[in-house]
DNA sequence: CGTCTATTTGAATGTACTCAAAAGCGGTGG
DNA sequence: CCACCGCTTTTGAGTACATTCAAATAGACG
């Protein structure tokens, strides 16, 4: 019977038995963050990546006249970094921020390169991994293209359920790319 | 001396000699297509990604009213399919056309897979790819919440440098989300 | 209960869009 | 080589829609 939330979603892509699992799980620490905290500030160099335990992080950006750009939500069972900063090696420019009080599963992106040279299987896992962002975000381009606000703020709903008790309306507005006041309106709409 | 541009393309990765590269080689279909061809349709089950040898492939939706949003352009060297269809198994929903007369490397994905199992290095080298990907899809959804149109003009032409000579600018447009009249208007901005 | 933050509403502004027409460009055939 | 045709780009005018700014309302939290 697998119990821990790592183990189950691992399980999604590769078998595990209890002994690999435990074994994988020393790679990560632990970490409980308070609501409004930040996760990961920009200009840093980002060498770990999250899973979320509990909790729910928003990922921005900060532009140069102060407005924020959300660029990913996460809640339990996702993966969050500052992809850009983690995959390249550059900077960060990105924030992670906690929405709520957070559990997070820390791994370092050294140890995780060991260990996936350790459990082959793993490394099957965060291809597929990469796979569905990769194909997340390009659909999400597409709606960018394709879509107004109003349905891409249906779209939202539908790929994050639940998340509106969870997230302000004007951080749902930020990851639209619209304004508040608008995203208000399309409510106003939609109802 | 490595003179096969995909030999090239891989060893700025991973390392392999004449002979793994020959192996590789045996897994992919060279194709030619003329200009304005589709290599890929709507509407299809995509199970094969392709290597641009020479030429220029265009990837783009088509929507209700029949206006076509481009998601990405593919010079030498690139690779192009409709990634939706061939990792989640979905229907396509994109098309893919010759701007020019075009040559290209065609692989099945059960090959790949295949060949990924008997030359490992190349595994590292796809999740590297993957990566890379993911980042550049990561930084445009930045850039469309971040910057202007005219912002994004200019960033295009930086990222897929000497491409305004083989692209049309209608196709561009479509590719930052403007009208051809928009990006008219810029354009003589920026002059 | 009061304060701080978030959301809504309204009015004015601006930016990108649509539609229509003209100009430019490239390829083809006479 | 030139003239024509089709396609692309540019230009202009009017329109629609999201934005800004400001103010009012609603909610959350100590």
């Amino acid at each position: 019977m697998i119990t821990h939330p790592l183990h189950k979603h691992l399980s999604k892509e590769i078998d595990l038995s209890k002994e690999e699992f435990d074994i994988i799980l020393e790679y990560f620490t632990p970490l409980s963050f308070k609501k409004k905290s930040l996760v990961i500030t920009s200009n840093q160099y980002v060498s770990d990546q999250y899973f979320v335990l509990k909790g729910c992080l928003r990922t921005y950006l900060l532009d140069t006249s102060a407005k924020e750009h959300t660029l990913q939500f996460a809640i339990e069972n996702w993966w969050s970094s500052d992809y850009i900063s983690y995959y390249t090696g550059v900077k960060s420019i990105l924030n992670v921020e906690c929405i709520e009080d957070t559990d997070l599963l820390k791994v370092k992106k050294e140890d995780l390169e060991q260990l996936l040279l350790r459990i082959p299987k793993l490394e099957h896992f965060f291809r597929k991994q990469l796979e569905s962002a990769f194909v997340s975000f390009q659909k999400r381009i597409l709606s960018n293209l394709n879509n107004t606000a109003e349905e891409r703020y249906t779209t939202f709903l539908t790929r994050y359920p639940n998340i509106e008790q969870r997230v302000k309306n004007y951080q749902i507005a930020s990851y639209l790319g619209i304004t508040p006041e608008s995203l208000s309106r399309i409510r106003k709409q939609v109802k």
